[in-house]
DNA sequence: AAGCGTCGGTTCAAATAGTGAACCAATTCG
DNA sequence: CGAATTGGTTCACTATTTGAACCGACGCTT
């Protein structure tokens, strides 16, 4: 592998972390070496991409991706646009929303608005979704074309809780459903006493570029106010694709490379 | 060099681009050769970080640094503290504000706010501000501990306009003002007709994290009015800096390094 | 339509960079 | 107090990166 990639790779580790961590136990968690690992560090550190506390000496991420997202912002307002929508969705759903986007084969979190309630999902910014078991997964592949659905389908699954959906065919029943309804559900495929519906922003050609999603706990809905949840939902996703690609946007096209 | 730095800096190169580039133009640009160039940007797509147009197979900056800064910005929301100190800022001085952010070794810009009026400044989002020709810059340095300073004057000083400041004793002059005053300003130091001020936004331990500016055109701005100003940008420099560290932020350290 | 330049992308021997076991010195813990 | 951490460094070994030369395709000009 790279030196490159086994670098990023740190960064992404880093990223997962839900705290700041030393030295060692980055090399342990990355399975690198120590010696390579803060080689890696001091390079990232000297790019922005890391920092180091001076007191505590354990590492984090650095403001160079702050200044990289905003000029990609500038270019590419997909944030910035729909987080009025989000906001909204939130506000009218009573629950939580979350806007993924779609990135070198993984769909992350870029955006949370809490449902306004006390009793309320939340979810981690910057976390990475998996495809089969969130709603966000389901909804984005119901949509992009069926190469890529096999792909992820035919990596092992893993189950997060017994209502997990592991087996490819139970998957394939769904994709298929969720392409016919416009956006998916996923009942505690991620989280026990969860359920999610989701729906794709989708670019002019027709091709996903992200999910929105309302998450909300398995007490507050039925099997109607679920159907409600997602036609929302649905309708919010269509507002952010028309929203970005509507007016002015170049319409990039993205080429959707293997995860 | 490591490979890691080159690939990052090759990523810092991009991100200064004013629109998409293709591999050719990148490579030259970066002075690496064709077949490394495209390596580096192969594997930094990989992981996001850089997208290639499907189209015209042009290079642009990717998702990742977005999931990034997003996560960075849950820990330490510097932006989302600052954002609408400066919004007031910039209704209040009806001039166009921004915030810098040093990280790297470098200040770089990571927000603007255009001025309400007609006739104003635009500043880039993500661009670097040089530190002898910014207000910005100016007061970073008048700021921080003495050494940071003599190490940037000791580069050679690129005249931007024929009012640039670039000997060392006139920076050294305006940096021992700027302390007493409690924030600087740059005649046409970057841009020809515009006046800067700027105030450094400060962690508890004094040293500065980064700075809050308001640019106008020349012709707005006499002696007077330039002093206004900066009383506002140092009042909002405060707010910021209180709004940061005043509440709950753990206070990090940054280990000040080279640029 | 032939000629030329440039584009994005690929190959493989040569050269340079990355690697990691062993080593500090400084803390932390029982 | 000593054992086990921690962050950080060294240097012989070796795997990775490098780049000139190459390809086919595209877009000019003649």
């Amino acid at each position: 592998m790279s030196t490159i990639g086994k670098a990023l790779g740190l960064l992404d580790a880093i990223s997962r972390l839900d705290r700041e961590h030393g030295l060692s136990d980055i090399a342990r968690l990355c399975a690198l070496d120590k010696a390579t690992t803060r080689r890696f560090l001091v390079e990232l550190e000297r790019h922005g991409f890391v920092e180091q506390d001076a007191e505590t000496r354990k590492y984090r991420i650095g403001a160079e991706p702050v200044r990289l997202a905003r000029i990609r912002e500038a270019r590419f307002p997909f944030l910035s646009l729909a987080v009025p929508v989000l906001r909204d969705l939130a506000a009218a759903s009573t629950e939580t929303v979350h806007l993924a986007e779609y990135s070198a084969g993984r769909l992350s979190n870029i955006h949370v608005e809490m449902s306004p309630r006390a009793h309320c999902v939340t979810v981690d910014v910057g976390s990475v979704l998996p495809f089969h078991a969130t709603a966000s997964g389901l909804a984005f592949l119901a949509f992009s074309p069926a190469g890529l659905a096999e792909q992820m389908l035919a990596e092992p699954l893993q189950a997060f809780t017994r209502y997990t959906l592991t087996r490819a065919p139970d998957l394939r029943a769904m994709l298929a459903e969720t392409a016919e309804r416009g956006f998916s559900i996923s009942r505690q495929g991620l989280e026990a006493g969860v359920v999610s519906t989701a729906a794709p922003v989708r670019a002019p050609d027709g091709t996903p570029i992200g999910t929105v999603a309302i998450a909300a706990p398995l007490v507050r809905v039925n099997a109607v106010r679920i159907l409600e949840l997602g036609q929302q939902v649905a309708e919010a996703a269509g507002q952010i694709s028309d929203a970005f690609f509507g007016l002015g946007q170049p319409a990039p096209t993205l080429s959707r490379k293997a995860g």
